[in-house]
RNA sequence: GGCCCCAUCGUCUAGCGGUUAGGACGCUGGCCUCUCACGUCGGCAACACGGGUUCGAAUCCCGUUGGGGUCACCA
């Protein structure tokens, strides 16, 4: 029986890097007629938001991605968010400590830190240097009697070597020397990414981890896990990193990563979906259109590619135009009116301009900026975005920086977009007109236009933050 | 920097000892056509380097170089 999960972090927009590896999963998970299960890995409790949870959940359904057992479908081995597994962590925790494999740590963040920038210095190996390894009996009882907060680590050997069998690569080893001792249970009570994960992949029987490269250098650390439980280890398959151009791992900074983007901008789920699936894997006929059946029916691990795959937009907008291509007109009507032109949307941009026309016929003029994607800036806009008193470059990393705050909202309201607005005149020092101007015209490409809260949110935050980025791109380049 | 992973056109990739190194995106030229787009035909463009192994290496081994990842009480 093949069991597979994806675990991803609410802590963001829904991820192109978690559609990607959970499409794998899938198809593998279908290809065996086994189970997907959809986890929530919500124990980091200072960024993990259940908005966030609901808009991975949603970004992956209106994808196509569809998961067995999880949190909104239940399943036998729930609960399918961590935040609500913390007895089975510190029950497991337990038995860890009581075999000996793990220890209590009292070292502050401060020595931690010092202790890090040491070894930085040095330029030694960086890791935990076992300080309260060897604590003694007498000495962890006054701590706990004084209620020094600690947490949990894991007592990695100081000899031998462990190794794994990735699928895709095959044995891949580490000097244990090499290994830190992992925070296992944090001082609030939560268990850290490694127990979690060992814990539920156990738990939850899963058969088959398929994550992402990254994760590579952990393994060791999970396989000492599952040896101190005294457990099987699932088989390990570490996918490629999806990249940017410069061949780093795929960012924010240097890629529309959020799903929400895709969709914003009129991406088809079946397209995104065959593109990821090219990231890496071909087809056994090298079709490059196919959809998510034909992978099931031809998936295999032997034809996966491991070097890290460049995000190209421009190649999926190729593939995209071919789906779009084979759409009947209505079929190409529906799509529209599903997202970009619903008429929850319509409703609300005609709110925005219905004072502003006189004929019908004006609409168009008033509102293609909602409806289109890039926007141009001509001398005047480029005029208006630079306000008196403020240098190119001033300006530009105050976009930039208003891009980041954006980020960290789940979405865009007129409400709450003002509030961030303000605030961040505030902290800048600025008068908020000399903010206002640039952001309208940034996010707009006019001077003229509705009242900005309110369109920036019929814009959307995908839509804000892209024209931004833009904006902030157009700056650069006259700076130099 | 230590450790780990990776390495074919700019990009996605096929290739699993013998090929004129193939396809796709992009770029580009022609055709189609009232324009554009689509479509179609053609072109440019790659085995990182150095050693081995072998009758023979893009394919196997080693090294170098390069790229990436990771070194958190984030996942």
């Amino acid at each position: 029986m093949v069991r597979v999960r994806i675990g991803p972090s609410p802590t963001g927009d829904p991820h192109v890097g978690t559609a990607y590896i959970a499409l794998f999963n899938m198809i593998y998970a279908r290809q065996h007629g086994g189970q997907f299960v959809l986890r929530i890995e919500d124990t980091d409790q200072t960024r993990s938001r259940p908005e966030w949870e609901g808009m991975i959940m949603s970004a992956l359904k209106w994808l196509g991605i569809q998961w067995d057992e999880g949190p909104d479908v239940g399943g036998p081995h729930g609960p399918y968010r961590q935040s609500e597994r913390g007895p089975i962590y510190r029950e497991h925790a337990e038995i860890l400590l009581s075999n000996g494999r793990a220890y209590r740590c009292f070292c502050t963040s401060d020595r931690l830190d010092q202790l890090r920038k040491q070894q930085r210095q040095r330029n030694v190996a960086s890791g935990y240097d076992g300080h309260c390894r060897h604590l003694t009996d007498e000495e962890i009882a006054q701590h706990i009697q004084a209620e020094t907060p600690f947490v949990l680590r894991l007592k990695v050997p100081n000899e031998g070597v462990t190794k794994f069998v990735d699928r895709l690569r095959g044995e891949v080893s580490f000097d244990n020397g090499q290994i830190d001792d992992q925070v296992l249970l944090k001082s609030d009570g939560m268990p850290t990414y490694h127990l979690a994960n060992v814990v539920d992949d156990h738990l939850m029987e899963i058969t088959h981890v398929m994550r992402a490269e990254e994760w590579i250098t952990s393994t060791p650390k999970h396989i000492l896990l599952y040896e101190a439980f005294g457990w099987e280890p699932p088989v390990w398959i570490h996918m490629p990193l999806l990249r940017n151009a410069d061949k780093s791992k795929i960012s924010k900074r240097k890629n529309p990563v959020s799903l929400n983007y895709y969709k914003d901008a009129g991406f088809l789920p079946p397209a995104i979906l065959n593109y990821l699936a090219m990231m890496g894997w071909t087809m056994p006929d090298g079709r490059e259109k196919f959809l998510v059946d034909d992978m099931v029916a031809n998936f295999s691990f032997d034809r996966i590619s491991l070097g890290g795959p460049v995000f190209d937009i421009a190649k999926l907008s190729w593939l995209n135009g071919l789906y779009l291509r084979e759409c009947t007109p209505e079929q190409m009507v529906e799509h529209l009116r599903g997202h970009l032109f619903s008429d929850a949307r319509l409703v609300e941009v005609a709110k925005l301009v219905q004072e502003r026309v006189d004929k019908l016929e004006d609409f168009m003029e008033h509102t293609a900026f909602f409806f289109n994607g890039d926007v141009r800036y001509d001398d005047d806009a480029l005029h208006a975005m630079q306000p008196k008193g403020r240098t190119v470059k001033e300006i530009r990393e105050v976009l930039e920086g208003l891009c980041e705050r954006i980020d960290m909202l789940a979405e865009v309201n007129r409400t709450n977009i003002e509030q961030e607005l303000r605030a961040y005149c505030e902290s800048l020092g600025w008068k908020t007109k000399e903010l206002f101007m640039p952001v309208r015209v940034a996010v707009t490409g006019s001077k003229a236009t509705p009242p900005l809260f309110e369109s920036m949110e019929v814009l959307g935050k995908e839509r804000c933050r892209r024209r931004l980025r833009g904006a902030v791109a157009v700056l650069r380049n006259l700076e130099s």
